[in-house]
RNA sequence: GGGAGUAUAGCUCAGCGGGAGAGCAUUCGCUUCACACGCGAAGGGUCACAAGUUCAAUCCUUGUUACUCCCA
């Protein structure tokens, strides 16, 4: 006897098993022969992530999409997979090696703690897939890939692909390595990409600094002004005053900046100051760059710790003093100071405050001139909020990205790549159009190597494998020279921007390339434009000179019923698996994808959900009644050695809620028609259906419906 | 500072150049043998505000206000 409600636990868990076995999914299941094809990639999800209710939006609206294409028995391939999420799993993996007091990362030695990444990927990564099965997607999970591979070897085709891509951008010197400011993660130390970075203002300070000038110079500074601004009162000075709101970096400053045109300095252009509590005796520049309305017009600046002072010393020919450790502490280098050495950067801000005031207490024109409160943005890690970005001058490889952004940017004003909804283009181009070179190299273990190899004098040489390079080495030292391999890997993002064309088997022309690249549309959130969809584009059109899709669909984001983000600390997260649980995949689903309307963010709202499981249970009490419960055909069945009905009901219900997918229909085949004959009497025989083991029944004789096809095969899923 | 979006019933949202809608909530009536996660009915909105275009505006245009998001 069916219940009352739907219980849809047990059932969908079946039924998905069932759509697994029968391969429902697979590839081509289902497809005309020549059909055309209907592609869609995963955006692969971290690895070390969990289904949230993002996902559950995001592989809805595929699902639909690829089951609707099933159905008009197009060739479809619905890719899946994972991505390797480079600091997020390095991390994971480090804490539990702490929790479980083994060994640290750098103990293990490379070789052993990348070996037990791949461990932790085989045992616990990865769930994410099995609850996008209890989702009910229905992707190829028989190919489902890894944007490392299966193992990360050299010869793995993900590897190459990889190292390809890189190789051949370095040919064709799109990509490169050279000495510059990155956004520097201390905790992590390792570099981290401008988007992976969060400017959060908060309550600061500007610290006004009196650096004197050098050899007896001094100036008239204006101290009054009249009401049309001009200057009526001076003041003989030997001293600047500069802001800055680190003062801490001022043990690395090798210039201090006016504007060209500001009266107030144009007498100190060229000459020194010098710097306190240090003794460097360093040059006053002229430069646009300094604002004369900002604080009083001088800054100091710091190439080595801050992006905007870095071009000013590439201008003025400054020193790049580097004053940190990578782990954000003062260095222990000669031009430092004794007293600020190996000190943490915010103990060292402290006591050289201290220092400054103490030395203004001193002599009133020397040390600290005053501090002035002042809300400032501070670039964090943009996924803990917590940690302090640093800028930082180190060796790493770039992109040229703003190369690469032409053919991407064309594509899209072309017509021949769509964005929906089409106002997305704006921050498509407005992002392209501002590129900057990207920093691809990240300190960590655990990712993609960088295929380079450097000489004794750190000479990269990038190849294809070691002895390719061996080869460039000797022929550039013109004679056997060591070489050591690059220690540095890429970017998550280098090896994810390759997805649409690495995944079915690129660099190696597959029949599967062939097939399904281009991919047919992507499914994504707009706030992976930047880091994927455009990247996509960029490696899409240089190695496969066609873009990897011609529409994106972003989806809105999901919020809570107010409108608000979700997020662990506010304590508002819906958890879809609990939604799926409590109501069901159907009942989940029907509400994103009900909700899901353009230029709107989804708000969910709970009774929402509940509305559309009643919605479900509705349904299944149409097919109770169509099966006419009240009839207790069942004891005969039974006697017969038949199942009770219950099971293909099931699949019946299932298949209302779902749209159906060849699997589906394969699998229920054999439960054809969908609505039982009806008997003369006008009532529902559950016998006439029941009784037929086949679509070829009498019931069906009975009363001839328009031809369905006839079943591939006979079997019947009560067999 | 630059850009984008949204504003429709108590709530969450569809809709659309010519009749203002759904679900939930509310109220009332139903132990109707598929379903109370139900059935039947009712109340409830100056479609944010202002101007314009139009025979006609919730819808198109412009402006205003409020909120949200992205970039600096």
């Amino acid at each position: 006897m069916l219940e009352k409600t739907y219980e849809p636990g047990a059932v969908e868990a079946r039924i998905s098993a069932d759509w697994l076995k029968a391969n429902a999914f697979a590839a081509g299941a289902g497809a005309k022969p020549g059909a055309e094809t209907y592609t869609i990639v995963i955006p692969p999800p971290n690895v070390t992530g969990s289904l949230h209710i993002g996902h559950a939006l995001n592989n809805t609206i595929q699902d639909i999409l690829i089951r609707f294409n099933r159905m008009l028995k197009k060739d479809v391939l619905w890719q899946p997979g994972m991505d390797h999420a480079g600091i997020a799993t390095q991390m994971i993996v480090e804490r539990q090696l702490m929790e479980r007091q083994q060994p640290r990362r750098r103990e293990m030695g490379r070789e052993k703690f990348v070996e037990r990444i791949w461990e932790w990927k085989g045992e616990s990564g990865g769930a994410i897939m099995n609850q996008l099965k209890r989702l009910g997607a229905s992707a190829d999970f028989s190919r489902e890939r890894f944007t490392m591979g299966d193992n990360g070897a050299a010869d793995d085709q993900m590897v190459r692909a990889v190292t390809k891509v890189f190789v051949e951008l370095h040919k064709r010197g799109l990509i490169y390595r050279a000495k510059r400011s990155v956004n520097w993660h201390p905790g992590l130390e390792t570099a981290i990409s401008d988007l992976e970075v969060e400017n959060i203002e908060i309550k600061g300070h500007m610290w006004h600094l009196r650096y004197p000038l050098a050899d007896g110079v001094t100036y008239q500074f204006p101290i009054a002004y009249d009401e049309e601004g001009k200057p009526t009162e001076w003041e003989t000075r030997d001293y600047i005053i500069v802001a800055t709101t680190r003062p801490e970096t001022m043990l690395g400053d090798s210039g201090v900046a006016v504007h060209p045109d500001d009266p107030r300095y144009a007498s100190l252009v060229g000459k020194f100051v010098t710097l306190p509590l240090v003794g460097r005796r360093i040059p006053i520049v002229a430069d646009e760059y300094a604002d004369p309305a900002l604080g009083t017009g001088a800054v100091k600046v710091t190439p080595a710790h801050d992006f905007n002072d870095f071009e000013v010393g590439v201008r003025n020919n400054l020193e790049q003093i580097n004053v940190f450790t990578t782990d954000g502490s003062i260095v222990s280098a000669e031009a430092i100071p004794a007293a600020y050495r190996g000190m943490d950067r915010f103990v060292a801000r402290k006591a050289i405050v201290a220092d400054l005031t103490a030395l203004a207490e001193e002599d009133p024109t020397r040390g600290l001139d005053h501090i002035e409160d002042k809300k400032i943005m501070v670039p964090h890690d943009e996924k803990s909020k917590l940690v302090v970005i640093e800028p930082f001058l180190t060796d790493q490889w770039w992109v040229k990205a703003d190369v690469l952004a032409q053919p991407a940017m064309a594509s899209v004003r072309e017509g021949r790549m769509k964005l929906v909804p089409q106002q997305y283009e704006n921050t498509y181009f407005a992002w392209l159009e501002n590129i900057r070179p990207r920093c691809i190299s990240r300190q960590l273990w655990w990712g993609h190597q960088i295929p380079a190899r450097y000489g004794p004098d750190n000479e990269p040489f990038v190849a294809y494998d070691e002895a390719e390079a061996q080869a460039l080495a000797d022929a550039h030292y013109g004679q056997p020279t060591p070489i050591k391999r690059d220690e540095d890997v890429l970017d998550t993002w280098f090896s994810s921007a390759l997805w649409p064309f690495s995944t079915p088997g690129w660099p190696d022309e597959t029949p599967e390339l062939k097939r399904y690249y281009p991919t047919s549309v992507l499914v994504t959130g707009f706030d992976i434009i930047f880091f994927w969809v455009a990247r996509m584009m960029m490696m899409g059109l240089e190695f496969l000179e066609e873009e990897p899709f011609h529409t994106v669909y972003m989806h809105a984001p999901v919020r809570d019923e107010k409108g608000q983000k979700m997020s662990k600390t506010k304590g508002n997260v819906i958890d879809p698996l609990v939604l799926i649980e409590q109501y069901g995949a159907d009942a989940t689903r029907f509400t994103l994808a009900a909700m899901a309307a353009q230029g709107r963010d989804i708000r969910l709202a709970i009774n929402r959900v509940e509305g559309y499981r009643n919605f479900v249970t509705k349904i299944w009490n149409a097919a109770r009644f169509l099966r006419n419960e009240r009839v207790p055909p069942r004891r005969g069945l039974r006697s017969q050695g038949q199942q009770a009905p219950a099971q293909s009901l099931d699949r019946r219900r299932h298949r209302a809620a779902l749209p159906p997918s060849p699997g589906a229909l394969l699998i229920t085949s054999s439960t054809k028609p969908p609505t039982p004959p009806m008997t003369s009497s006008g009532a529902p025989s559950a016998t006439g259906l029941s009784n037929s083991p086949s679509p070829s029944s009498t019931a069906r004789t009975k009363q001839p419906r328009p031809k369905p096809a006839p079943p591939p095969h006979g079997r019947s899923i009560r067999s």
